[in-house]
DNA sequence: ATGAAAGCGCTAACAT
DNA sequence: ATGTTAGCGCTTTCAT
């Protein structure tokens, strides 16, 4: 049977609201010979609080719920790690709800943290592709990382990378070391239309011309990467540059040249985008642009637990990319 | 404003009853009209049910927690990835709690889901390095993955993979490809004692002397690996095969063999254990035993559902592992 | 220093 | 076909 405070009550002769101020610290008025009795039985009776009619009465949960697409992406784990050491600090829990890149696991996930459970909500996928009845519904405050949107038309906070000038300076740095023929593969996600254009932009201001037939775009995972690589080699023998819509993608590419007996870099170079913890071990070592994941979901949950606590504005926080040189350029 | 039963059924002109029985599908004896009226007010407002409420009542939230000690390591979130998919079936939500490997986090997590947050939990910490005071208070089922624990004692369900035996495979891979001088860097958690009896035995059995010294035990990271490479290398230069206690630590041996300038295979043979996704991307790839996480996580889940909903009692499962003979063997 | 009581939003058994 | 009602376990205001 479950302990509830009625039980403590009971076994201590108190009423139920001796024993609610003495757990929750509100015990100025007590004596010290009841709070010792209470906290005794607590631990004796093995007392749980009950969260939900804590949190019907409160109206807070004293959580917040971190939204990720696509958990086997080290990036994203380790924005939650961010996340979570600094909620840690401040004594608030953090849930996380996993889409899978599933729309609508997606609009659950959603519902589900909103259905009063947590205080906040931090995301990290676009809100862009979640209908805007969802987001309309969402009544709790929430941070976006990592992904453009209006953040400030729907008053939410932000925490990101500029990803198109990061995918600028990738595409640059291959054009530095001598690319002449430049690839592109990315994800079609709504919110990475941004990331190609800044391979466009470079090429353009490079005045090398744009060509649709060396561009390929599907999802952010290695299995994309193989393909891309493939199709494109398949059609262009000649590409001697790979520029990668993020690390999953770029070890594909990788294994994909590998398969082809292609030297990297002398054959062909690729350099990946975000720098996931494994992009410093791959054969060969990685180069790309670094996200400051870890940073950015610590800043995330700062600004959402001031908020929540001192009513501190959500603001949007820009974070500077790095390029990391390693083997692969 | 938050919108309730009550305003929809202000706004519908009846019982919070009719709009409850609506809402949830209960709505046999209801007539269209009504409950046309209410899903489409429900809309209109933008009502979202309070689980704190609806839990309060119900006694289940129809969520399942999974307890993570470190997200960072892709072994978990695969396992993660199982348990979703399936969860996703029986429409269960899944939230989890990363513990970092916190003790402290780690009774946090505990206390946190088991207030009722969730219908069962699902483990992947060995609970014998928390209080039993803690365990004990647990009042919804668990199943424990990939750590072996007393389950039948507790009264939980288990799913795992013969680690012992798993290690004990490992190092007899090694013996096999002509190791003399096998080293084996691994965690020193409680649960992972185990894993070096495996290590252990296998040397007995070939006849090999066990030796301390060529032992090196902390955590399951890739710092471990390194260091752990540093320093028994130091004292024992001509070792000529290590035995990870997982594949972090495989990928910190890599590292540190590189920077000695090492061969792999040819100077010196490493084997990992789980097979986490960026195994085979490893410079050069990893050979080691795999756990099939996905399945482990997937199995976890169903066998929780199946006793949320049926009363399928809870029991032991036990996977097999396997090698994945790559390069570094 | 302690208690009584109201009520958070919802569900479900029992009317009608 | 719909409504009434009695809580679920807790917090909190107001009494005492």
């Amino acid at each position: 049977m479950t302990v509830t405070m009625k039980d403590i009550a009971h076994a201590a002769g108190v009423s139920t609201a001796t024993v609610s101020k003495v757990l929750n610290g509100l015990d100025e008025h007590i004596s010290e010979e009841t709070r010792q009795k209470i906290w005794n039985l607590k631990e004796k009776m093995g007392y749980i609080p009950n969260n939900f009619a804590r949190g019907l009465k409160k109206k807070s949960s004293g959580t917040i719920g971190f939204i990720l697409p696509d958990i086997a992406n080290p990036f994203f784990p380790e924005i939650a790690r961010g996340i979570q050491d600094e909620a840690r600090k401040e004594d608030f829990a953090v849930v996380m709800c996993n889409t899978g890149n599933n729309a609508e696991a997606e609009t659950k996930a959603i519902e589900f943290l909103t259905s009063k459970m947590v205080d906040g909500i931090i995301y990290t996928r676009s809100v862009m592709n979640v209908g805007a009845k969802e987001i309309k519904t969402i009544d709790v405050p929430v941070v976006a990382v990592d992904r453009r949107i209006h953040a400030k038309k729907l008053g939410f906070g932000q925490v990101y990378v500029d990803a198109v000038a990061g995918i600028h300076e990738a595409t640059n740095v291959l054009i530095r070391h001598g690319c002449r023929k430049i690839a592109c593969i990315s994800a079609k996600y709504p919110t990475s239309g941004d990331r190609i254009e800044g391979y466009r932009q470079a090429l353009k201001e490079a005045r090398m011309t744009v060509r649709e037939s060396l561009i390929y775009l599907d999802s952010f995972d290695v299995s994309t990467g193989y393909a891309g690589t493939e199709k494109l080699l398949h059609a262009n023998p000649s590409i001697d540059g790979i520029v990668c819509g993020d690390d999953l993608i770029a070890f594909g590419v990788l294994h994909a040249l590998r398969d082809h007996r292609k030297r990297i870099p002398e054959d062909i170079k690729v350099i990946g985008f975000d720098d996931i913890y494994f992009a410093k071990y791959s054969t060969p070592a990685l180069t790309t642009i670094r996200q400051p994941a870890y940073e950015m979901g610590k800043e995330a949950a700062h600004m959402m637990i001031s908020h929540l606590l001192n009513g501190t504005p959500l603001s949007s926080l820009k974070f500077d990319y790095s390029i990391e040189m390693r083997e692969t350029v």
